[in-house]
DNA sequence: CAAGAGACGTTATACGTAAAACTTCGAGGT
DNA sequence: ACCTCGAAGTTTTACGTATAACGTCTCTTG
């Protein structure tokens, strides 16, 4: 067995520093002052110290009937997105002095397995993406404290939320092209049922459908590039008058856009408009470079986490959407003279 | 607050059916056979259904002293395939009945906060990857049970390593390209220190330097595309004959390469050949589609996590490196006649 | 000078679970 | 009639920590 002799215990520190088990965990705890006479807790520190002593987790957790962590649900790994909102909803939670672990919807659809026999760290809290929606009634079985990332706020779940303003991105992506002078478009839609496609959808209809003469086909789509690839080329080969513009629901299904536009032969943006939306590294290694609307992750997961956090402390989290900003890059141009 | 009334535990569960506690914890650990009647087993179950009674892992952990929790320490969480690393690596522990706790290193570079003090999960072992090795010297000082990802075999941390055989990818993309015709050739390197890359760079200038009439230049390079963008232009632009052929360590200098050549005005493959390494989604977004090196990610966290099962049960773990698979795609070509 | 007030500790307890050790009872063997 | 044995439980204990409750001893102050 690879652990030799068992690890140090407070009460092994206390014997090397000849005090009692109590007095060490004041002192490495913190809440001595008072106490413990300066000249103790140093050499409680010091025993501590010598021995390695790390304390059990196991052991607080169960004493505190807390554990200072937090579950991150996330729909997938495979994107940077996620990678981002991670990234600034474990700094806030660090100052705060908690953990976040991740658990990631096993791959493919099928509904979650119950995450708390995945993640077996016991939770205080459970910050969840509407994407991986699935997971959530065992979650809800739980009792935990919950908010939800982009997610319906009147949905039924009663959880607070906290939202990207994507609505406002597809309002922005939508005007842009309607300044261009487009006037038959494409939306490349990502076919998972999940509130924040359902705003995408939504909003372009009422705002591409509010301008004169325009028309607007939907073509659904998993989100890979290869699924993206084969929808629209189908969708940009069927009859009619071809669409001018492609919307995509993310950069991902863009860049499957592109695959089909290049293979049918159509040049972007002199033929075809192409946007996304999330802005990431992929959509300046395409080629025109992308137009799209950007995301910030990382503030999106800070405020996540401190929503969380207030629901924690039983204060209300404090609303508000987060803005988001279109990037205009060579994708999109005006519609050729034809 | 939103825990209203505490959660009921085994004790509770024990009351509601009419037995002692330890008669709960027999029939739910399933170890009941000759200890319970059939009859009252299923009025225990029935009970702790009724009630909604979840285990309480800190307490359980803290008895059991094991947590069946390992972590998975990452260098970041931007790749789709550390996400692949992931995915195999939490299938394998999920069918062993254990969970995985991630850990990616900070954004930045700058050495790891005690992993532990994040992921604040008690952990059974660790799974690392080298990339991420300045987390380890904390990791080390638990003694955990270890196995590493992508490191020196013969490294002094004396834990076991998986691996997969880069330098058998880097040798069949050496061999394609030496055959193609191409003797000039440019290496752009990550330029973070990591036995991963030290192999690249040690195995690409064996191959090419045993061929005769051969030039190898380097230029290192940030992971980024942007990074990669600046570093490759610099090294195209230098004087002195250009390469004909880029060799990227992974695939997003691969695409910070295209992105340079596009800005020189130099086309691929006919001006110059590039190839990746990796195989991600990007590869086959670019265009042209990227010649690179397959890696299979899902099957190189599975190896992993078997190994690292296997020291936590005593065995020795099974050796033998992960093959790869070059993926000949459109961005090489024989150099120009010139 | 009695009485509080710190300073500096210690002892004891509880968190919820798993499992070892013990009890009780009836059936079967000799 | 006595012993053994298995079934069906129960009682008890330990895991390692944090903290409430409890002692001393010394110093200050009315």
């Amino acid at each position: 067995m690879a652990r030799g002799s068992t690890r140090p215990t407070s009460r092994d520190v206390a014997q090397a520093a000849g005090v009692s088990q109590a007095a060490v965990s004041l002192v490495l705890g913190d809440k001595w002052r008072g106490r413990v006479s300066a000249i103790t807790a140093e050499r409680v520190r010091e025993a501590a110290r010598e021995l390695g002593y790390r304390p059990n987790l196991a052991a607080r957790n169960l004493r505190l009937g807390r554990t200072r962590t937090v579950l991150l649900v996330v729909p997938a790994l495979t994107t940077e997105f996620f990678a981002g909102v991670y990234t600034g909803a474990a700094r806030v939670a660090a100052e705060h002095g908690f953990g976040v672990v991740l658990y990631p919807s096993p791959e493919g659809v099928g509904p979650a397995r119950d995450p708390f026999a995945s993640a077996q760290a016991a939770l205080d809290g459970v910050l969840a993406s509407s994407m991986a929606a699935d997971a959530l009634t065992a979650i809800r079985g739980d009792q935990l404290p919950l908010v939800m990332l982009d997610s319906d706020p009147s949905g039924s779940l009663g959880a607070a939320t906290v939202n990207l303003d994507i609505a406002d991105g597809v309002r922005q992506v939508a005007d842009h092209l309607l300044g261009l002078g487009h006037r038959r478009f494409l939306h490349l839609a990502a076919d998972i049922p999940s509130w924040t496609f359902e705003v995408r959808a939504r909003e372009l209809a009422t705002r591409v459908g509010a301008a004169a003469g325009t028309s607007l086909r939907t073509a659904p789509a998993p989100i890979s590039i290869d699924g993206a690839l084969a929808a629209a080329e189908a969708a940009l080969s069927a009859p009619g008058p071809r669409p001018t513009a492609v919307v995509c629901d993310d950069d991902k299904l863009a860049a499957g856009a592109y695959k089909a536009l290049r293979r049918l032969g159509l040049r972007i943006p002199d033929d075809v408009s192409v946007t996304g939306l999330d802005d990431l590294a992929l959509a300046t290694a395409l080629d025109p470079e992308l137009t799209t609307v950007r995301l910030d992750a990382e503030l999106f997961g800070e405020r996540g986490m401190r929503a969380l956090l207030a629901v924690l402390e039983g204060r209300t989290p404090d609303g508000g959407d987060i803005p988001v900003e279109l990037v205009v890059r060579a994708s999109t141009a005006p519609p050729s003279a034809s």
